[in-house]
DNA sequence: AGGTATACGTACCGATCGGTAACATTGTCA
DNA sequence: TGACAATGTTACCGATCGGTACGTATACCT
């Protein structure tokens, strides 16, 4: 007897190779649960059930959870960059404005209820072990955000562009963190100001 | 960094109650084991292993592992406050020598191998569901450290206090994640330079 | 239609999770 | 010596952990 399935929602065109749709399925409720709730907080059970699948299902997909964990987090990493880019683009050849309207998204994003942080930072606390598949996801992102900022720092014509690179990656940590931990009216809500002055303080005279 | 244990820390005169011994070593063995590979990482069983004692001398005195936690973090808050006021100590009169002075710790110890970041931060964001009893502990911490970094800019003279003891804050904060995240050579080495140049550009003039 | 590869479900595994019951042993101080 | 509190011992609990053996259904391609 057909019981009433979930609505039919292939993005995929017809000529795409044809990916498994639990995959899909699962990586999105696990997208959702290990980012609101960490990864440790969630088991694979509550994984399959939300998603409307059986276990065997998820590690025909993902050889394990850490596996998924880290899919997970390439996923999350991608849309990072995306939003990054986004805040680059709308300012072309002006450094100082792309850090702003990066910054100023993310103080607006840190005081939204139910706020949970960066996924990448909340996954290197989860695991502090060197190698874990999640934790190696995450150092990459943020070794390539260190860089970008630094390489912004050098286009603002830092006097100290490697500490000035740094001092913003402490900031946007900082609210990162201090947003999760304070919700509205924290500290993370003043992160573009506190960068712009940083900023200001650092550049030649 | 944690237990410094040849200290002997009886703080009961003879006629209080006489402590447990066994509850102490709990509490060392939790502390260093929760510190550095995380709370949620570790079990019940590997602590009473590691003590050296039983499960029921564990649940004596403690009614639970979460209440363990929370006992954690009361040792980690006053161990905190103690660093802080030392610093505070060291330069009377002058708050952002104290800051100076603190950060700069904080800085050092982020350069030290196996550095694992601020067990207050840690717990909160591996419990982020409000009112568990670890991250009540957590936030009340961090409240406290925003009050006393926006008191400090108040007696700076910055034109706007509660942005600049915020800005101060997520600086730390990032100090203590990046500090995790990328270990030596990382961004937190830099958080004592940058938040003298926040402050040097908050200052009225 | 028929075969075949692929995706999926049922049922189960041993290990570990946090926590407890009941009782034996120890150390301390009056 | 007696009494009492603290600790140890052993065995156990139900729940959940991540992971799998194995049979069944479905889609696609001649």
């Amino acid at each position: 007897m057909p019981t009433d399935k979930n609505i039919e929602l292939t993005i995929n065109d017809g000529h795409a190779s044809a990916p498994p749709k639990a995959a899909k399925k699962i990586l999105d409720v696990a997208y959702d649960l290990f980012y609101r709730r960490g990864i440790r907080a969630i088991g694979v059970d509550e994984i399959v059930k939300r998603a409307g699948v059986t276990k065997p299902s998820l590690y025909r997909s993902f050889p394990s959870k850490d596996e998924l964990a880290a899919s997970y987090l390439r996923q999350y990493d991608q849309e990072y960059w995306e939003r990054f880019d986004e805040a680059v683009a709308a300012h072309p050849g002006d450094p100082r404005a792309q850090i702003k309207a990066f910054l100023t998204r993310i103080g607006k994003r840190t005081q939204m209820a139910e706020y949970r942080g960066c996924g990448m930072t909340n996954a290197a606390v989860e695991y502090p072990e060197h190698g874990h598949p999640a934790r190696v996801v995450s150092e990459a992102n943020k070794h390539e955000l260190r860089r970008r900022l630094r390489a912004m720092a050098v286009a603002m014509g830092a006097q100290d562009a490697d500490t000035l690179g740094d001092g913003l990656l402490l900031l946007i940590e900082g609210a990162y963190i201090s947003g999760q931990l304070f919700g509205l009216g924290g500290p993370a809500q003043t992160v573009a100001r506190n960068a712009d002055l940083l900023i200001e303080a650092s550049l030649k005279k």
